[in-house]
DNA sequence: GAAAGTGGTTTCCTTTAGGATACCATTAAA
DNA sequence: TTTAATGGTATCCTAAAGGAAACCACTTTC
């Protein structure tokens, strides 16, 4: 019982570990951007509806040190920043994916219970 | 162009749905806790380390509210409150797998980059 | 010479998440 | 009669997340 408990621990701390990656209001949509591909910075201010460029700053530079994307700077005038998905980062996509059928059935089921409070979400 | 843009963002929607019903810091822990059968409210406070009364409550509640777990109040004296995961509760276990292993492969890649910056976390 | 675009940082502020403590009613045991 | 256990709620407080605006250096265009 207290072997289950302690095992029981470290997957419940890997669990977190991987929230922590995903969670927060804008990794989701940044990593769902430069699924489509390389993006610079701006252009991924524009994709990425609402988020200001302190976030967005904030953001990259943890999803780089977690080696989930990569940061390329390009000899130009004016200098110009490329992002891009690692291949490790690309292995976030199974459980993007379970996430997000999960998420689309869940709101069909909230729908279909009760739809005009569900629209409001 | 833009019809994938639009898709798109049903999608990160999708997923910020399931993210709002995981994260949090106690949710995976009292589903976890749940996982292994019904619980009480007071063992549930002893399982999952650290949680307070008032926390444990509110996540409970909206953990009802998604009919991800059932509350049966017995009628005993004083009375008990039985939680269980529902059926629908349990459909979260795929993903809940899937950030496990993530989870789980991601900390053995940071340890042997620098396992000695790891151990902290 | 001014404006606009490159990719940011810094500062300050508000909002939200979470925690500590006290409290509630009920009942059984000491 | 006090204590402990049941399952909570109400209040107040702190810490963390996030947002707005100003600012930076550099270069091209108007």
């Amino acid at each position: 019982m207290e072997k289950v408990h302690t095992e029981c621990k470290g997957k419940i701390r890997a669990i977190h570990d991987t929230l922590d990656i995903l969670s927060g209001k804008w990794k989701i949509a940044i990593i769902g951007s430069l699924g489509f591909g390389t993006r610079r910075f701006m252009e991924l201010q524009r994709e990425v509806e609402g988020i200001g460029a302190k976030m967005l700053s904030k953001e990259l530079r943890e999803l780089e040190i977690n080696d989930l994307v990569k940061r390329t700077v390009l000899d130009t005038k004016p200098v110009t920043v490329e992002y891009q998905l690692t291949e490790y980062g690309k292995t976030l996509q199974d459980i993007i994916d379970e996430m997000m059928k999960w998420g689309e059935n869940h709101r069909k089921r909230i729908m279909s219970e009760s739809p005009k409070e569900a629209e409001l979400i």
